[in-house]
DNA sequence: TATGAATGAGCATTCATTCAT
DNA sequence: AATGAATGAATGCTCATTCAT
């Protein structure tokens, strides 16, 4: 009887790995060989699990979004006004700790061969529609915001939390959490409806 | 007498070479020899002229920054708001055009490669302290802003016109010139002084 | 399972095949794939064993010791006197035949490389020193000298070797084995200890 | 006008370079642009006097015998015998100090060379012919040697020289002046008339 | 006569991929 | 299912050589 694995488990622990060597590394020093000793296996497995090393990048990209999209940091807190709720979430996804700043350093790898890969930037896309989709439908829900003032605000946040998280990933000395969350509040504060009025 | 040749304007020759190339396949895809035959010359004599694949995407970069700085764009136009200069200057920062959009391309190459990159990282943290005092100055001089205020605005300036950057550049069919200018406007508007006042 | 692989029998027979390539056509014409091809694999294989050039080299001067201390020839013929045993000793280590031509014609690579190269002059040392060792200490025993003499007599026996093997093997048609073996003869004999006395 | 240049002197200079650079990189590691550098001329005009790498090479060990056959030191000085007299010769010829030690570095980097390159060979050749030639005519009309003995005398010590001299030049750390000295008359001395009978 | 910019063939090296076990 | 030895194509880089000036 052969050995019993838990493929999803092994795809899983191999692209974490992907995720961990290339925000050590960057995406184009990434090795194969690396990757599978970060999760412990051989580059024999890795390419049995996955067909090819884009294979391996894909899934890793595929983790990152699921984990940015973890519900936990979505779900509205109670007591918070929308414009309190909006700041304290995008709060969440900037490059704060460690571990953030590891996945965003592997975010920026995956933007510039998005560009040049289709499939990527397909996964991208897919990503940046959701994330822009469920805040538009809380502006209008919870803000009254009309549906096409709502894009604009959505795409606006969004804008926002990438610019700031770019300079914060690229330059982490010199833009400590403090940096981060004012300039982030300044933008996106004058776009949300006051929550006294 | 050998051959007279201005090194200058070879090596810059080579620089805008490669970041055409860079821009049309990205960074890590970019071979020396796709370099050197932009640039109408041999692989012998880029290595000749640069030390090794770094030093020229070292000037690569250089010379990007060095045409973002170009002093044309950041002239403020005659008869505008300083709120309108602004925003138009942003927006000449923009990819709006195919121009535009391979800069960032090869931006966004420069971003991940930074990371790991001292000698890249020190070119980008040098780049956007000259942007940002320079806007922080005029916001002082011109818009009555305090120092730290200024400083404030000036980041989120800076980050918004990232942001919107990125998405362009990642997705551009996504993001045409009037989707960007948009959301810049949203995001930068608010941000400063009211011209009527 | 994988292929089962006797790993330190392919680096010695890479290094086998390194000091043939390397006799035949000089120490800096030796490519790393024709050492591969003498191996019977691919330059790949031989990156895989060793790490670079460099390392397939040192493992060749290291095969090329070990065999010219092969203990066969290093013990005592029964039935002569230390002298003409000491003769017949450096006699063996002389070029004589095509097989010791090669290990000189390496030997002689190596020699100039080592000036310049720390790690080779070190197995050359420790080569030398093996060899001095040994033979005062057969002269000590066997040849009834005092140390003081017995390291001079060894130093001159190594030097004679040297020396006489040096113009066969730059010039082989000078020097066939009978003028080797008499000019070696002449610079030793009186060097020893007359078996007569 | 033409600028007028001494040929053989500007050809004799970029010989001298050559050993210079061999003595200190290493046959293999020389390359004609620091030859041309250490001459303090450019890679072309090295070019134009040497038809190539190999002929400036060629010249380099041309130079390096005209050197040791200099006649100063084979002059038999006065007031000594010919075994004292030949002792103080070949002493003269070991690599006791740094300039020696170069040229010593120099002549094992073609000796390997030579095995595999005819033209060099040649002048190996006859570098010795030479030498061997002028002892043995000394050793017969002042020693009184029968020509055979005087051969192979002759070719004794210069094996005893070049043995001697090798170990000096690779393990220069253990080979003091003294070393050198004591070994050599070890080997020499045996070999030639008593002077006092 | 002399320059040095430019060439391009040749090298070691890297690494995703394959496959016998 | 998993191994890891072996492959070989592709790259950056070196450097002797050429040649327009």
């Amino acid at each position: 009887m052969p050995k019993q694995v838990d493929i999803v488990a092994q795809k899983q622990a191999i692209a974490d790995a992907a995720i961990r060597v290339i925000g050590q590394t960057g995406l184009d020093a990434t090795r194969l060989r690396d990757v599978a000793a970060a999760a412990g296996v051989t580059t024999g497995a890795v390419t049995h699990y996955f067909d090819g090393k884009d294979e391996v990048l894909i899934a890793a990209l595929e983790e990152l979004v699921r984990r940015i999209l973890d519900p936990d940091i979505w779900r509205r807190p109670q007591g918070l006004s929308l414009r309190d709720a909006l700041i304290a979430l995008c709060g969440e996804l900037l490059p704060l700790d460690d571990e953030t700043r590891g996945e965003w350093r592997v975010w920026l790898a995956f933007w510039s061969r998005a560009i040049h890969t289709p499939r990527l930037a397909e996964i991208h896309r897919g990503y940046y529609v959701r994330i822009t989709d469920a805040l538009s439908e809380t502006l209008i829900a919870h803000g009254g915001l009309e549906p096409a003032r709502a894009n604009l605000i959505a795409d606006a946040i969004v804008a926002a939390v990438a610019g700031v998280g770019v300079r914060a990933t690229v330059e982490p000395d010199q833009w400590p959490a403090a940096r981060q969350r004012r300039t982030l509040a300044a933008l996106i504060t004058p776009l949300l409806p006051d929550p006294q009025s």
